[in-house]
DNA sequence: GCCTAATTGCAAATCATTTGCAGTAAGGGT
DNA sequence: ACCCTTACTGCAAATGATTTGCAATTAGGC
């Protein structure tokens, strides 16, 4: 089942509607590896078609995030805005010096939602794990600058 | 060393300064044991130092956020709020359905830590992890309603 | 094909957070 | 103890992502 189909039953489970506009954001969420947040996707959704509202993607972020279809992601706390992933896609580590963004899996963040039904009797629908802190180049550069002090 | 101590010494390290309106701030920040915003932080300093302004009480956490003291929490997905604990206070959950929030501990955060070390060869500094989902008073009324259904 | 409720687009509102700037004050050097 | 540099503060205004009200549109059950 492809994602668009698994989001399509999704939607009509909730009692929503298939439309143009949910179909085309499908889309673009169908192809992305990476994350996207609410504005690129609007830009990316107007290739296909150029009047869809960026208030509507707001609004459909919300209804598939309901669902558990995507999963809502902050980059860092550095930067408040909101990025939003395929449900099972990886986590991402930020650096804070260069910027650059490492994904990265770790069954640990299963074993993280174990843990919780088992010790505090919650269930856990959505995990982020947002990380920050130095990649390994900067860390490198940072010594450097260091020594020379 | 009290975290007050701490907290001075790392300002001071960061080549900072020592201010009324910081200590206030750090006053309100050493009793918490839950989680503070920018906003009820500024309230309970109002207690101490009545003009104290909220632009400050932003920049004192950013300052506190960059040395390590804190760190930023965001609730949920669904709340586009800075949230701070002390750096070693636990994570939290929070319930979708009734909003309620349970602290939790992991060490597997700490695992985390270690395994990006290892095998992605960053440094993080800091893990931000919100949970959602439902708490199990919930998951017991819905399957309730369920039944009725 | 009809009807109702869900969905959309638009414009305006919201609201946490940030920024520019002028005044204040911490704390190192003398 | 006093100066002087520079960090910090307060205020008001700006920013920018997200939300909301409302009228027009449309999906999809009957």
């Amino acid at each position: 089942m492809t994602f668009l189909e698994k989001a399509n039953d999704a939607i009509r489970a909730a009692g929503g509607r298939i439309t143009g506009q949910r179909q085309t954001l499908l889309r673009v969420l169908a192809d992305i590896t990476e994350r996207i947040d609410a504005e690129t996707l609007h830009q990316r959704a107007q290739a296909y078609d150029p009047q869809i509202n960026l208030t509507t993607v707001y609004r459909t972020l919300d209804v598939l995030e309901a669902a558990g279809l995507i999963r809502a992601q902050f980059v860092s706390p550095e930067h408040n805005r909101k990025y939003y992933t395929q449900a099972q896609e990886p986590y991402h580590f930020t650096c804070r010096r260069c910027h650059q963004v490492i994904a990265f899996t770790s069954d640990l963040i299963d074993s993280l939602k174990q843990t919780l039904e088992v010790e505090y009797h919650v269930h856990a629908l959505n995990v982020c794990v947002c990380v920050d802190g130095l990649c390994s180049e900067c860390l490198a550069e940072m010594s450097l600058v260091e020594n020379v002090q």
